[in-house]
RNA sequence: CGGGAAGUGGCUCAAUUUGGUAGAGCACUUGGUUUGGGACCAAGGGGUUGCAGGUUCAAAUCCUGUCUUCCCGACCA
């Protein structure tokens, strides 16, 4: 092996991160550009990937009593701008039809950015009694966000995502929710993303638009980098208030209702290339790999090969495998490039050779390491070897993740760490808005990405003003 | 939205400065030889140069507008 970079179509990960993730994202063919800017065409390989996450998810959902519904795409002005701060926090990105067919609207509608007042405006109507609540709603939709600069998945304008909204009776029942949906995104970024990330609240200059409380679940890229990767909102009376959502108790009273949202979008397909991709291209992990295995037969022209590569491929697929065959004409070499460049977590290599000794090579994508196997055991150990590939992700993931977070106590050290070194940054913060951006400022881009819930006390004062330190910070530079 | 770069067969790019009617490599098709890390030989097919307008005898090339992409920044639940 003379040259450890095998795939040379894509730039080199350390040399130029960016311009690596636009060539792996081209490269391993998951989505390509429309004519329209930031709207874009999903390819079958991204579209997969997309499918296996909604599927695994969805369950996750279902378990924990999520029903699906789906609301319209349009929504009325007026209707939008029920609530203040929804619309202020969304106006600068909201996308207008004006007309229908050759007239001019009455009122102009938005496509919608996220569909909050939809389900209030439809809540309005449904929410009579204490026992009708509560509702815990979920659609799966695709919004617009007129977004200024795009890249494929991180930031598109129309992205692909999922947008959860409950009401209920009781504040506690509420952020109850709020809690364990985020719980339910936590573990499916680690068990089925193998995406380690740590969370808790988002400070108020941070905060959804309209929300009381938003919980963030932030995980980091290869270059140190952060992604919020999915979200869970409170919000407390207020914005069912203004919908005019109220119920009447056993005791024949009139109550507001506390309502959440939750969502997970496309982008995290974002974090799947950056946080485990490398240089050779994507690397997928098991659970959610379109393909699991690819069978890559050499020699296939001698006889015999592709007979027992078929054989395999069959019996893979009996064991539930999700296994391919490439029997195409391409040299070997070419398809132990393309598998990789692809994310496929393994390949099986099947030669004359191997036939002989009744064995076959499976190769691991996110390491490279070789395993002998014996033919016919093969389609009972690879679970196995699916789920070791899926662990040790998870476990390089989080290894980076803690070997890039930093403290530090004064100014100096977090300027130092912020200038020096790839990651995030934890600091006490006294819970001004004005320090939080002089923070940023002074640090060249480190924002708050949360308020952990489990907090460390690394000083008593806050690391810019020196007054009373409220909270312990998670800070970073983000996506 | 600001600063920078760029749009030419599917992809990467050349021809643009000094207007003269488009070329290479890869990919693709066919035949043959190959096959344990992106094989080789031969013969083919494919573009009017992002889009719109202007200047000119003549525009990929000059001018104006516009759309899209990439990088940096601002903005962004």
């Amino acid at each position: 092996m003379a040259n450890d970079k095998f795939v040379q179509k894509v730039t080199s990960r350390d040399e130029n991160f960016a311009q690596w993730y636009t060539d792996v994202v081209r490269e391993a063919k998951l989505c390509d550009y429309s004519s329209v800017k930031g709207c874009l065409n999903y390819l079958p390989n991204g579209y997969a990937i997309w499918e296996n996450i909604r599927n695994l998810l969805d369950k996750r959902f279902k378990d924990t009593g999520v029903e699906n519904v789906y609301l319209p795409v349009l929504i009325p002005e007026s209707l939008l701008k029920k609530e203040a701060r929804h619309i202020e926090g969304f106006a600068p990105e909201v996308a207008w039809v004006t007309e229908g067919g050759n007239q001019k609207l009455e009122e102009r509608m938005c496509i919608r950015p996220t569909s909050e007042t939809l389900f209030y405006d439809l809540w309005h109507r449904m929410v009579k009694s204490y026992r009708d609540l509560p509702f815990v709603w979920n659609q799966w939709n695709t919004v617009l966000r007129w977004e200024k600069t795009t890249r494929p998945f991180l930031r598109s304008r129309e992205f692909l995502w999922q947008e959860g909204h409950t009401v209920h009776a009781t504040a506690e029942e509420a952020e109850e929710r709020t809690l364990m949906m985020y719980q339910v995104y936590k573990d499916c970024l680690a068990e089925d993303l193998a995406i380690p990330t740590f969370g808790g609240k988002k400070t108020d200059s941070e905060r959804f638009a309209g929300a009381e409380d938003t919980y963030t679940l932030e995980a980091m890229m290869h270059d140190g980098k952060s992604l919020q990767s999915a979200t869970s909102h409170f919000f407390g009376s207020g914005f069912p208030d203004t919908f005019d959502i109220k119920y009447l108790d056993k005791e024949n009273k009139l109550h507001s209702c506390y309502t959440t949202s939750w969502g997970f979008s496309t982008r995290t397909i974002g974090a799947l290339i950056m946080v485990h991709g490398d240089d050779s291209g994507l690397v997928l992990p098991p659970r959610i790999a379109p393909t699991q295995a690819m069978i890559i037969p050499i020699a296939q022209h001698k006889e015999g090969v592709l007979d027992e590569a078929n054989k395999l491929l069959e019996a893979l697929k009996k064991a539930g495998i999700r296994a391919k065959l490439d029997d195409t004409e391409k040299s070997p070499g070419f398809k132990f490039a393309e598998q990789e460049m692809l994310g496929i977590p393994t390949r099986i290599e099947i030669g004359p050779k191997d036939i002989e000794k009744g064995e076959v090579v499976v190769v691991r994508r996110n390491d490279r390491k070789k395993i002998t196997v014996k033919i016919k055991d093969l389609a009972k150990k690879m679970p196995k070897i699916l789920e070791d590939i899926q662990n040790d992700m998870l476990e390089t993931a989080t290894k980076f993740l803690n070997d890039h977070i930093y403290e530090a106590t004064t100014m100096d050290e977090m300027i130092d760490l912020a200038n020096n070194k790839i990651g995030f940054i934890e600091a006490m913060w006294c819970g001004s808005e004005d320090c939080e951006d002089e923070i940023k400022y002074r640090t060249g881009g480190c924002g708050s990405r949360c308020i952990p819930k489990e907090q460390k006390h690394l000083s008593d004062k806050c690391i810019f003003c020196g007054k009373e330190a409220k909270h312990m910070v998670i800070w970073g530079k983000s996506y």
